[in-house]
DNA sequence: CAGCAACAGTTGAACGTTCAAAAAAGGGAC
DNA sequence: GTCCCTTTTTTGAACGTTCAACTGTTGCTG
């Protein structure tokens, strides 16, 4: 059987086709980009800088893993598993949680912040490089308001992260000196 | 030493974090959702869907490795692993390059050909519902403009491809009845 | 027609994510 | 207080990508 015969599928417009097209090409590639650039100027894998950045700008520079997995779309085995590299290279410790015994804390050590700062800077001049600067002020208006529309039609806390890693930028000249 | 004070580092504006970290999360979220609608529906891994397009939509159904790669924006090796897992399904043969020695075609059977368009109606289904619905007909031509402008400020032939898999929309509705 | 750099593709190990299963603790209902 | 369901987190195997060799072919240079 073909298609036409028994679906009524809605297929794209070619105006369609074009911007999913561009879209996906241009985030894939930017994102692997980022995470290239990352990677190699400073050794951190990919999701890596990530949760430095959601640390350094947590309270006690420490989240509990949960909070760590919702606020990266991630799963909590993984989690679990890229904290546990962090710790092996001394950016994270583990601390347990005073108030749910079945709880565990990340934080962030001063060498976790160290090397945070570190990247930071030139991951912010990719950034600016790849994408920022190359968008007028509309456009990064456009980008955010058709982000968020995005954003409000997928399923709240969609647990799926895949390898598109994407890095935030970190408020990292606030932080104390060493 | 603190950042402030040796770096001339651009940070991002208020404006410019709020729609870069929508659009990474949107994207990301985005990306993983029709992965995983994927997988369920069709049992396609990441990234297989794009390839039987590729294919589909090729003169002969068939493309060389390097083309694949090309087009995928990822390494020879990915190629060569995805392939293989393909042909184990029976979804692709290979068939020696007859004007290069070096050269293999993938070549789409008439099963892959069949599992593409299976798979192809509820994929633009799950896209139409987590992207194009929600936009309107200008944000359509933001999109593409806004991802045209990224693209072409990235590296032209970046080999570079993360889990960031995304699925192209086949033009399964021409193909010729089984 | 050697010699040799570049190209096309594969291989296998290392790495990170996903998945299903399980351990351990919280929070009610009775 | 005990049963039971839920939540939090870990574990280890399976899967897919990346990376660094490696094989074989092309095509240019002398």
């Amino acid at each position: 059987m073909t298609i036409s015969e028994t679906s009524t599928t809605r297929w794209l417009t070619a105006e369609e086709q074009h911007a999913w097209r561009s879209f996906a090409r241009a985030a894939r590639l930017l994102f692997a980009q980022l995470d290239h650039d990352l990677s190699r100027d400073a050794g951190m894998a990919p999701g890596a800088y990530e949760l430095l950045v959601l640390l350094a700008e947590a309270p006690q520079r420490s989240l509990r893993m949960n909070e760590l997995a919702e606020a990266t779309l991630s799963s909590p085995s993984r989690i679990t598993h890229a904290v546990g590299r962090l710790v092996d290279l001394g950016w994270v410790s583990r601390s347990s949680c005073p108030s749910d015994r079945r709880g565990w804390l990340a934080v962030l050590t001063d060498e976790g912040q160290s090397a945070l700062a570190a990247a930071a800077p030139r991951h912010v001049e990719h950034l600016r490089a790849h994408l920022i600067d190359g968008l007028s002020a509309q456009d990064i208006a456009d980008l955010r308001r058709i982000s968020e529309a995005v954003l409000s039609r997928l399923p709240a806390s969609g647990t799926a992260a895949a390898g598109c890693p994407t890095a935030l930028v970190a408020a990292v000249e606030d932080c104390p000196p060493e």
